[in-house]
DNA sequence: CCTTATAATGTAAGCGTTTACATTACTAAA
DNA sequence: TTTAGTAATGTAAACGCTTACATTATAAGG
């Protein structure tokens, strides 16, 4: 017995198996660079011993701690969730574990928890959306830290990101939308100011708008923040605003399923009266009565496909590079041609 | 210029500011044990330089990551997303960050990454459920590694636990079910072989039936797994058994608005016809429509809770101790009395 | 059987903190 | 002034792994 304090060391497994801790590390982490017959020995030894690596040790002599961390605006919306889940799991596959922190939306948020991922080790990080603080890029670069960027996709940008073009995905619904007769459009949207998500959905219905001879100022536009409630209110607004709006469109699900519920108290028939158009294809969205239409977001995939870049980029060295994802139009019940 | 690598160490810095590295990590951990005037010098020397403390050697030294793992089933499901976020951001309000890893409800797999995440230098660990391989409590317990079970509480269990009595919640309801007239009841449930809270949920209604003079063996039970589709289909088989059912019970809001789903597709009419009982009160539940009748489970004072207790644990060396939540039931528009 | 190439193993120097203990600098009371 | 007590700082060992380099064992070729 010459284990000092409890749990066995490196030092310990070589003693018991009669060889150096170099063999025994190499047992670990090369298994082929060790003969049979050793790593047999040393299997034994460890087993015996109950020998688990020491986390911190491992650490300062790689300069790794295979963790990656992902810092979203909240787990509690199902987008992020789903694209989360998708991520760790492609992640374990990997051999990587994550490491996750939330930002409420909130961008000084944000860069606190960036410094506390970094601080603790994560060897790249998952972050959403690319607006935030060039201050904080370059403290990624000095720290070495790789970071890239999900749920947005921008040619344009010159960082790397895995998502889809928010703006284009907009467009094109909104573009369907005005198809089916609609001339009065509103939008309930998250807040721009601090999410370029919001702002690219906004873009392009604009985009849409202008394009098919309709006043992009005539768009009745009103934020409000992340909620069911707040989607309800939003739209009572809306509603009272008394603007004629044959077609309202929602910056997400959440906030459509809101609407579609003030909808209801207020007698309107959806799509009858109005229509509501949502954004992202959560669950909420075909549960919801009448069933939403809304533009679908590969999210899923978006997590496997951070990982599976990220976990490359430490283990191999690839660049990251910017992957464009698809979006869907899914047409539901809560859109109609408008009465003729 | 002394920096040999390019990151700055707490030797670079206590050169810079011409102090001892003892005094540069007592500025950074014990600020009030050094002079005001070190402090500054100090700290102008951490900015210049733009120093990090390195993550490892603090682990190293420590033998702390201030890092605490929750094991979860998956984070889609949102009675879980909304648990976490709460135990995220009370963890973050003393210094811990997260680790989070995912099960897909696959006891291996759970043991797998309960390894991986003591591996990975997890301080403490927040599981789910109470029922597991007791091989891995001695496997934690060798490692000095404290776990808090969540999401279900049972006063017999001998480990400590956040959460609420699901046995007791789901008899509450079934009670109330069965004062409404309903004499046929049917159970929609997640996998009890695996899943101690739809265990317990299950023996609930039994409970109650048995109090209430019902044949227990005449509940008409179906186990299926996880997902809105699955629990359409269960409905389906629900009502091609063709037991009479009025009342049928789902061990989740996900699964029972699926079979809401499903009823609306048979025709059937909720509730007069048929109701429905969903199981946790999710988003999901006041936007199905009609809208859900079901038990309210307070997830985001699980996670607060749980954060609390072990932070607390670690920080101070608080024992745990269970703690019981409450559970409410919220009557919506799936349940109605049976017609006389 | 010797030589040479290669495989397997060993030695020991880091990695960058924290912290017990030692030392020096102050403060206030005698 | 001296002295005792306390506050501030310094010295250096320890933490447990990885890995470059050195050494020894093994295999292959002549």
């Amino acid at each position: 017995m010459r284990i000092k304090n409890g749990t066995p060391t490196l030092h310990d497994v070589a003693f018991a198996a009669n060889v150096s801790t170099a063999t025994v590390s190499r047992c670990l982490n090369f298994p082929d660079k060790v003969s049979a017959a050793t790593r047999q020995k040393v299997s034994a030894a460890i087993n015996e011993l109950g020998y688990l690596p020491n986390f911190g040790a491992k650490v300062m002599a790689t300069n790794r701690t295979n963790t990656i961390g992902a810092i979203i605006p909240t787990m509690e919306n199902a987008i992020f969730a789903r694209g989360l889940q998708a991520f760790q799991e492609e992640l374990l596959l990997h051999g990587f574990t994550l490491l996750v922190a939330s930002t409420s939306y909130r961008p000084e948020i944000e860069q606190e928890q960036i410094r506390a991922l970094v601080a603790r080790g994560a060897d790249a990080l998952l972050l959403i959306g690319h607006e935030r603080d060039p201050e904080i890029y370059r403290f990624l670069e000095n720290q070495g830290v790789a970071a890239l960027t999900a749920w947005a996709y921008n040619s344009q940008a010159e960082r790397p990101s895995v998502g889809f073009d928010n703006r284009a995905a907009m467009r094109e619904m909104a573009v369907k939308v005005i198809e089916m007769g609609h001339r009065k459009l509103a939008l309930i949207s998250a807040q721009r100011s601090t999410n370029d998500r919001a702002q690219a959905r906004h873009s392009g219905i604009l985009d849409a708008m202008a394009e098919n001879g309709l006043d992009p100022n005539d768009l009745y536009l009103l934020e409000t923040t992340y909620g069911i409630e707040e989607g309800a209110q939003a739209f009572k607004q809306v509603i009272a605003a008394n603007t004629g709006a044959t077609a309202v469109f929602c910056g997400n699900d959440v906030l459509a399923v809101g609407a579609l519920r003030s909808a209801r108290e207020l007698n309107l028939n959806v799509p009858k009266d109005v229509s509501i158009i949502g954004f992202d294809d959560i669950e909420l969205a075909q549960v919801a009565y009448p069933a939403l239409t809304t533009v679908h977001v590969p999210h899923r995939e978006m997590g496997v496909f951070a990982a599976k870049a990220l976990a490359n980029l430490i283990k191999e060295g690839t660049a990251l590079k910017s992957i464009p994802l698809k979006t869907k139009l899914v047409f539901r019940d809560t859109l109609a041609a408008v009465a003729p």
